[in-house]
DNA sequence: TATTGTTATACTCTATAACTATA
DNA sequence: TATAGTTATAGAGTATAACAATA
């Protein structure tokens, strides 16, 4: 699986940039899921490019067309995020014509979100360009690794300490 | 490991927003790594905040302190940034008083990048830092799960098909 | 008082285009 | 022509503070 048997080669960073000292910078995890994450955010990027739709409002597409009539603060809960910064991705998709926010008649204070059908025409797209991606940007990993990785990484975002 | 002996309890972001249907949503990679990534971010950037630096300002100094008069270039091909990112980074270390930048007798148009004494004191409290952050995000996993995933992160980093 | 949404503003990280100076 | 650095500008994603409307 790893080659010849030979010890398993190690192969970092080091490699890549052989006459740079790197001093264990690569040590620190933050600095490979950093550079994993704008690795899969950019190449998305541009795929999404021509949808006229980034990697988040796909995101927030996605989930208001499986819960119709959601509210932000739902969204800012699943995601983490704070209530402006949904709003933001909220407001840029209605300006473009694939969402429409729709006053509750049960509590005016909340909005229900809504695709168009552009918005569901992009989602369509979107998630074919998202499984393409992804199928390109992992097929090095077995099907072990793949759910390793998933399974670890939902242990580090489930263990993590609460903010403060 | 996982609890008592029935089939492993699958953990999953569902379990988080259980009223939210996610119509596979979370079988998307690229979430769960930029989840991550922004738990592991905006958590540094705070312990880091003290210290009047941010998480890549701090790796950029990691790096010229290792490799005393490196030049832009090699810092940009080193985290796969464009030039004009990386200068980014330097001039506000410059401005704050943390990095020099001294011309190259032998090649006019490099500079050579050396660490102040305030730039070290910064990056020797940054590395202290950086060392409890991680290890407070991390101690849910075991050191398999750990050095698992430096080598699926590395993995799909290498192994990523050139832009274009 | 608490919740939902909104507006204004700002910060971090990243990119592209276009320029200067040097090799 | 090619390389190193720089400047200007922009865009994606995030946050906090403060406010209005509603419950």
């Amino acid at each position: 699986m790893e080659g010849p048997s030979v010890a398993t080669a190690e192969i970092t960073r080091q490699s890549v940039v052989p006459e740079l000292d790197l001093d264990d910078l690569d040590s620190v995890l933050g600095l490979h899921i950093g550079t994993v994450n704008t690795l899969f955010v950019s190449r998305l990027e541009k795929r999404l490019d021509p949808l006229s739709v980034t990697p988040k409002q796909v995101a927030i597409l996605w989930l208001v067309n499986a819960n119709p009539g959601v509210k932000q603060t739902d969204l800012s809960r699943f995601f983490q995020i704070e209530r402006p910064t949904v709003h933001q991705f909220v407001r840029q998709l209605i300006k473009n014509g694939f969402l429409i926010n729709e006053p509750s008649k049960l509590d005016r204070r909340a909005g229900g979100l809504w695709l168009t059908d552009e918005g569901r025409e992009v989602l369509t797209k979107s998630r074919q360009a998202i499984a393409e991606h992804e199928e390109q940007l992992t097929t090095a990993l077995t099907a072990r690794e793949k759910s390793e990785l998933f399974r670890i990484l939902m242990k580090l975002y489930l263990s993590a300490p609460a903010k403060d």
